[in-house]
RNA sequence: GGGGCCGUGGUGUAGCUUGGCUAGCAUGCGGGCCUUGGGAGCCCGUGGUCCCCGGUUCAAAUCCGGGCGGCCCCA
């Protein structure tokens, strides 16, 4: 039973070969957003992508609430006076921001800004709210869009004027609770990022020249993509006192002491991870979609033949809908479309499990079931139905997230000299790890004589040996970093 | 930041170089018949400010200028 790949005609464009063409086509025919909204770098959500989208969401939430952050919602605008209060924050944001300068026929005494991000938002309020050690740690999160005006090309989901992010700005008592807050930050990115949606993903600390404005130290998040360009979907930053200073975030410590808060904020790019899983999971099929974030986790698929009494072909798919319900996100699809358009569409849509129920499976009590990942038919018992979709939740992640992982390591190599980058891309690999001296100008010239290659961030396991060069200058080395193309 | 390609029913496109019929085809969508284990078939119907503004011309999807939007390559 079941038909070889090779019957089965491809109707996408290749994704190994033509992947931004397999990307625009599946965002729309799977209906997971709309680029025709018509202002650069600004998008819609289709319903489809929205349920996506809103899983995942509902995933990371979850466990920024397990681990004691706070859901709140701050608004879209900005003091002027407030963005500007640190200086090296408005400077490195100064030039994208979208500002509010009119209401109505009226120009304003003070113009607003479209938040790029939230800490001058968010710390005016709270300097009023934290007032004792006894309010720390204080720890909030918030899910919202934010606006930059990029000037580099923007790409549906990969960089838009506005995105989706969740952010979390946290306020301790000590550095030391500050520091171990950015290594939650990536225990909650590994637990979601890479065991729910099978995303793997790079950990390095941004170069001093390549910090968030305003922070102490930046960590980055970093995924490969088909294409061999690296994608940031999150970081996570050290801020110390350096916006609690200005926006007077300060406390009565245990000592009676006034002390200024210790910060750290917490950025989640939901719009970029949901184009990674799109990217890095699906096939010239379509989607694979993890079972955990699939708006239609089970899809039924009744096939009726001229010479049955096909009302108990419904019947039985209908009892095993009822079986499956309040369990899983399951339809039954009883439209009049042949079988074959169906699993097309369900293929496109990236439905991780369909069962297939004719009369064959009505007459021997058994369900056929497609496993979207692995592109396998089996027929199954009734009774091993709950047992066999119990396992194949976990399994199909872990398939998806097997072949991404391998998909990079097998991009990955070290490096001793410049000349070795296009070596080596030219035999595939995209991900260098190399001794590195840490000086923005060795950086900048990294990237001007190899095409693009960047200087992403200083691996924090790894230790430079006695006497290593720096690649580019060969001066004394003092991290190990990861140079890639990005977007 | 630099260079290139593109914009025609919902989608994909032909037509544009050389201006001139009712803007063609496929697909989708609605209805009907027939079918149903990987996008079936036939019939009927539906759907277009040819991205926008301006210019040239008797006449512009087509030529020219500007704008908006999308895509690719390079830094």
């Amino acid at each position: 039973m079941g038909l070889e790949k090779s019957q089965i005609e491809e109707k996408l464009p290749d994704k190994s070969r033509f992947m931004s063409e397999w990307y625009d086509t599946v965002l729309y025919e799977a209906g997971i957003i709309d680029i025709r909204y018509g202002v650069k770098g600004f998008i819609v959500y289709m319903p489809y992508g929205m349920k996506i989208m809103k899983n995942i969401i509902k995933l990371f939430e979850e466990e920024l609430e397990a681990t004691g952050h706070e859901p709140v919602l701050f608004p879209v605008v900005i003091h002027e006076e407030n963005l500007r209060k640190e200086s090296e924050h408005i400077t490195g944001f100064e030039s994208e921001v979208f500002w509010i300068t009119h209401a109505g026929r009226n120009k304003l005494e003070e113009k607003l800004a479209l938040r790029p991000t939230s800490e001058t938002a968010m710390y005016p309020l709270y300097s009023l709210w934290l007032k004792s050690y006894k309010d720390l740690p204080f720890k909030a999160y918030q899910t919202v869009a934010v606006y930059r005006y990029e000037t580099k090309a923007t790409r549906p989901l990969l960089r838009g004027r506005e995105f989706l992010w969740i952010e979390a700005h946290d306020v301790f008592r000590t550095r030391d609770e500050a520091i171990r807050q950015t290594i939650e930050d990536k225990e909650i990115f590994y637990k979601i990022t890479y065991e729910k949606l099978g995303i793997p993903f790079i950990h390095v600390k941004r170069e001093e020249f390549d910090k968030f404005p305003g922070a102490e130290d930046t960590y980055a998040f970093d995924t490969l993509l088909p294409d061999g360009k690296v994608l940031q979907i999150g970081t996570t930053h050290y801020l110390g006192q350096k916006f609690s200073r200005v926006f007077d975030v300060k406390f009565h410590d245990v000592d009676g002491e006034y002390r200024y808060g210790e910060q750290t904020c917490y950025g989640i790019g939901l719009s970029r991870i949901l184009a990674s899983i799109l990217l890095i999971h699906g096939d010239n099929y379509g989607l694979i979609l993890p079972f955990d974030i699939a708006p239609i986790q089970i899809v039924i698929i009744p096939i009726y033949r001229k010479d049955y009494e096909n009302d108990k072909i419904n019947k039985y798919a209908t009892e095993v809908e009822e079986l499956l319900k309040g369990k899983y996100r399951v339809k039954l699809d009883l439209t009049d479309k042949t079988p074959g358009e169906k699993f097309y569409q369900y293929d496109l849509l990236g439905i991780p499990i369909r069962i297939e129920i004719g009369m064959k499976e009505v007459d021997r009590n058994t369900v056929t079931i497609f496993r979207r990942d692995l592109r396998e038919r089996r027929e199954i018992k009734l009774t091993q139905l709950h047992n066999y979709i119990e396992i194949s939740r976990k399994e199909i992640v872990e398939v998806l997230r097997r072949r991404a992982e391998e998909r990079l390591t097998k991009s990955y190599t070290y490096i001793n000299s410049i000349e070795d980058i296009e070596k080596y891309a030219d035999m595939g690999y995209s991900l260098f790890e190399a001794e590195f001296c840490d000086n923005e100008e060795c950086a900048n010239e990294l990237k001007a004589t190899t095409g693009g290659y960047e200087v992403r961030g200083i691996f924090l396991d790894k230790k430079v040996g006695e006497g290593s060069r720096c690649i580019m200058c060969g001066g004394e080395a003092r991290s190990k970093v990861l140079i890639a193309k990005a977007y």
